[in-house]
RNA sequence: GGGCGGUUAGCUCAGCUGGUUAGAGCGCCUCGUUUACACCGAGGAAGUCGGGGGUUCGAAUCCCUCACCGCCCACCA
């Protein structure tokens, strides 16, 4: 048995016992120290691969607490379990991180180069994710540090060449000019989940575009049709004007031409059921170009599409007159020389949702670009299936609606990114216009087309959308393409663990190229936790300056404080608001914990040496005692209780569970009944060890069942108590209490005892409360006459010595009959729980005229009007013929019963109200 | 425009498939130098379970509806 310092300081223990951990090769499921049985299945965790750009924050936190919490669950029920740590490279994030660092020292992405820019970046992100890693061990987070790896790294690398290479030679990635949205700031596309819908109050304008006279060919300076706009820079790109072909107003005018100012460019007025009449005049310019709707009218109708902006959103060649002027300017000169020609008719404000970059918060522009996509359909009815037919469920179910709704109506996967962090797109292309894809790094050795040396071919200058590496993770990160054995051994993974916001980013993808490369799905769950919020329920970010670093946290709390007070508040899928007080009264339970551990092993009695005591005994069963059964039994209640909520995934259970079950059961009535008979010299000495040996066994099943939740504190109280033979050095590693070949498998349930001692720690309640209410001072001990039934008779006996302690009550008088509660004289409370009746004989304490002073008088009044209005309740519903007739006889039978207690009590309260 | 979640004590939240008098932590009030812990112990005050309707012997719990808050998805210029 090792010592505890009086005082628990986390920062103390925390450091050196992950040290012990890594020392114990603990972490692998292969590691030297893994004590895991090779014929269960293998546990394994997908872990989102944090962003290298920074340091952690508390959904982070929350992230690797959970999946902590599974993995060391999982390991002490003996599972081989992997748990891999990786950083993802994060390119758009990365490099809008780089770029703000470069532009403070006066540099830029143009001024460095591809190159030089690259090296940058591997400097910086191998500085950030030292730190990062290092935070995730100050977490306590018991990764496989020896499969470390990174979304840019060279495994990576080969899964994408040939995953791409894959994909294309089955026809599920293609090149083309399409619509995409672009961000003028990152100079890239970016994807569908990347333009974020914010509203804003815009303007609509009305402009008049004049009809083009048939026989003249000139516009028609009285004759016009008036279309709604909210962007009328796009007028230089437009190429038709739009009316519903049911639009009686404008019947006449479809086929007609009209001029579009500025570029003098004459557009036919045609008709489209897209349009929706009511809306600002009925007419809509069409500017297909850089417009989603516009895009699709345009290829129904078969017409030009003119591209009006550059790559920096300004105005390119095509703008004839605002050439060069950014997106904004060009708006607001075009809408003062419209106003200058009386061509506009109105500008009113308008509410609409805008198309901003997540990254940036640029506008997003839809333009016209040839670039790389997936095909997702195919892959998207893959993973819908999985789904379906539960090959993997998802946690809380009620998102399967979500996945649903968004697998069905998915859009292609634009994958190429105009950006330099990232994995390169494998594809090379001859001067002839031939593409070729290699998942050779070098490229294909000459055109597969037309035999042009590779020294003629180009690669494409893009890279991937971060996401497609994250993608291929859970294989990539396995040593595929190759047929390794971690891969055979350790794909599919058991739980892919996430917050819900990435469920399309990450998820998604991962689900649709895992079961197409591997032919099975990723991960059997997925298990999706909420948003880590402000006390106010506000999302925390960087610009409102309400984020709690978790190592600030860590460095006041403890890292087993953060992550309690992380799980204490967590349900699948709810969002939790985290707040300081959560954290102290976490860390408060440690420090609880530290000191319910410290007294266990200081009360160790004389009569156990300390040699003896490094050998974990059991407790004799003969010289058991109520008190010492009571606590094992409510030990064994928690260990299911725990197991039940382990099983269903309810982590806010687990912790809230053990909570209640080690301070106010463990602590709070079996430390201090066990002090009893640990303090009595008359009590023999076997008796005492078998009462020591019972807080020992309970001690230690709280302690592994709290493991998974508070590592530190618990494998540090651990040491400290006796072990048996086939215990591991490392509470990590140790068996879970109810595994099979648990040590703390003798833990027994006994409902009757619970209840029987249940009533008597109630009658010491009672007492307490009623030595409070009459004002009788703490020290003071009371008289206390109880009537005792039959059943309870053993059980009091043991107890007598408790209760008088616990109560103060002294002398407690067993009593044979009810004559004397009847006769209660005044200066008594009379007391009824369950079988239970006591006098309380406050008189005795000085204070007799107190039981019926005013407020001690109310109060028993109040009590009485409450038992009153509840036995009344009770005898309506018995007298209620249709509830004898219909309800369970095992409810009717305890509302009887309960009818009975009531009226019982009701008689008691009212001698005591009026003696 | 669809969809999801929430609404329980001053605050943060538990209350599973309907069944005694709805619970916890924090905060508040009273008391406490009993040899694990004041990061503690004992006791207490405090809730018409968002509103309305329904199902049922019985509803915080199931159904309908309304209100408010939050989130997700969606091509109305």
């Amino acid at each position: 048995m090792g010592e505890l310092s009086k005082a628990y300081v986390p920062a103390d223990v925390e450091g050196p016992i992950y040290e012990r951990w890594l020392a114990a090769d603990v972490f692998a499921p292969d590691g030297a120290g893994s004590r895991a049985d090779p014929s269960l299945e293998p546990f394994v965790i997908i872990q989102p691969p944090p962003n290298i750009t920074g340091a952690l924050h508390l959904g982070h936190a929350l992230t690797f607490t959970l999946e902590d919490a599974m993995v060391r669950h999982a390991r002490m029920r003996g599972h081989p379990t992997l748990w891999l740590p990786g950083a993802d490279h994060a390119s758009i994030a990365a490099q809008y991180v780089l770029d703000r660092i470069l532009a403070a020292e006066g540099e830029s992405r143009e001024s460095l180069g591809r190159d030089r820019y690259l090296e940058r970046m591997w400097q910086f992100i191998n500085a950030t994710r030292a730190i990062m890693l290092g935070q995730e061990r100050r977490l306590g987070a018991s990764l496989d540090w020896s499969r470390l790896r990174f979304t840019m790294d060279e495994g990576s690398a080969r899964a994408v060449r040939e995953s791409f290479t894959r994909l294309y030679r089955d026809g599920l990635a293609y090149r083309t000019e399409a619509l995409i949205n672009w961000c003028p700031g990152c100079r890239t596309s970016v994807s569908d989940l990347e333009v974020v819908p914010t509203p804003e109050t815009g303007m609509l304008w009305t402009i008049r575009y004049h009809l083009v006279d048939e026989a003249t060919g000139a516009p028609d300076p009285n004759a016009w049709i008036a279309v709604a706009t909210t962007r009328p820079e796009t007028i230089l790109g437009d190429t038709a004007v739009a009316v519903h072909p049911d639009d009686q107003r404008y019947a006449a005018l479809v086929g007609r031409r009209v001029r579009i100012p500025f570029v003098e460019r004459d557009v036919p007025i045609i008709a489209d059921d897209v349009v929706d009449r009511a809306f600002g005049t009925g007419a809509v310019k069409i500017t297909p170009a850089h417009d989603r709707d516009d895009y699709a009218t345009a290829r129904r109708h078969d017409l030009p599409m003119i591209t009006m902006l550059a790559d920096d959103a300004t105005v390119n060649e095509t703008g004839d007159g605002y050439i060069g002027l950014d997106r904004f300017e060009a708006r607001r000169q075009i809408v003062a020389e419209l106003e200058a020609r009386a061509d506009l008719e109105a500008a009113r404000p308008h509410e609409m949702l805008i198309g901003r970059c997540q990254r940036s918060n640029d506008v997003i522009e839809p333009r016209l670009k040839t670039q790389w996509f997936i095909r997702t359909g195919p892959l998207a009815e893959q993973a819908l299936a999985a789904t379906r037919d539960r090959r993997t469920i998802i946690v809380p179910p009620r998102f399967e609606k979500v996945w649903e709704n968004w697998m069905t109506n998915i859009h292609d996967w634009n994958v190429s990114r105009q950006l330099w962090w990232g994995h390169r797109i494998p594809a090379w292309y001859c001067p002839d216009g031939h593409v070729n894809v290699s998942a050779d790094a070098a490229g294909p050795a000459a055109c597969e087309t037309c035999g042009r040396p590779a020294a003629e071919l180009t690669q494409d200058a893009d890279i991937f959308d971060t996401w497609y590496s994250a993608g291929l993770w859970p294989f990539s990160t396995l040593g595929w393409p190759d047929d390794t054995d971690d891969l055979r051994r350790y794909y599919p993974g058991s739980v892919m663990e996430t917050g819900y916001d990435i469920i399309f980013f990450w998820v998604a993808r991962m689900m649709m190229l895992g079961i197409h490369f591997m032919g099975e799905v990723p991960f059997r769950k997925v298990y999706l936790h909420g948003l880590v919020k402000d006390p106010y329920g506000q999302r925390m970010s960087k610009t409102k300056g309400n984020v709690v670093d978790p190592l600030e946290a860590i460095n006041t709390a403890g890292a087993d404080a953060l992550r309690f007070a992380l799980l204490n508040g967590t349900a699948p899928g709810a969002d939790q608001k985290f707040s300081d007080e959560r954290l102290e009264d976490a860390r408060n339970f440690a420090n609880k914990l530290w000191n319910a551990t410290r007294f266990v092993a200081g009360a160790r009695p004389a009569s156990i040496d300390a040699e003896r005591a490094t050998r974990r005994e059991r407790s004799d069963h003969a010289r058991l005692g109520p008190t010492e059964r009571w606590i094992t039994s409510r030990a064994a209640a928690t260990v299911e209780a725990v197991d039940r909520a382990f099983a269903d995934d309810n982590y806010g259970e687990v912790a809230r569970l053990l909570y209640d079950a080690i301070w106010s059961e463990f602590c709070d009535w079996g430390l201090e009944l066990a002090k009893i008979r640990l303090g009595d010299a008359a009590v023999s000495d076997e008796d005492r060890e078998a009462t020591w040996w019972t807080l020992v066994e309970a001690l230690d099943s709280y302690l592994r069942l709290l493991h998974p939740l508070m590592p530190f504190v618990t494998e540090a109280l651990w040491a400290v108590l006796p072990h048996f033979a086939d215990d591991p050095d490392l509470l990590i590693v140790a068996h879970w209490p109810s595994a099979a070949a648990g040590a703390a498998s003798a833990l027994e349930r006994d409902p009757r005892l619970e209840r029987s001692v249940g009533q008597l720690l109630e009658l010491v309640r009672a007492v307490r409360t009623a030595r409070a209410a009459a004002g009788v001072p703490a020290a003071a001990w009371l008289p206390v006459d109880v009537l005792v039934p039959a059943a309870l008779d053993a059980t009091f006996e043991a107890l007598t010595p408790a209760i008088q302690r616990l109560a103060r009550a002294r002398p407690l008088n067993r009593v044979l009959d009810r004559t004397p509660l009847d006769a209660a004289p005044a200066g008594s409370l009379a007391v009824v729980i369950g079988e239970l009746e006591a006098l309380v004989h406050v008189a005795a304490a000085g204070r007799g005229e107190l039981a019926v002073r005013s407020g001690e008088r109310a109060r028993i009044e109040k009590d009485l009007a409450q038992a009153e209005a509840a036995l009344a309740s009770t005898r309506a519903r018995l007298a209620d013929p249709t509830f004898n007739e219909r309800a369970p006889a095992a409810i009717v039978e305890g509302t009887k019963q309960r009818e009975q207690e009531l009226a019982e009590r009701v008689e008691r309260l009212r001698q005591t109200a009026s003696p």
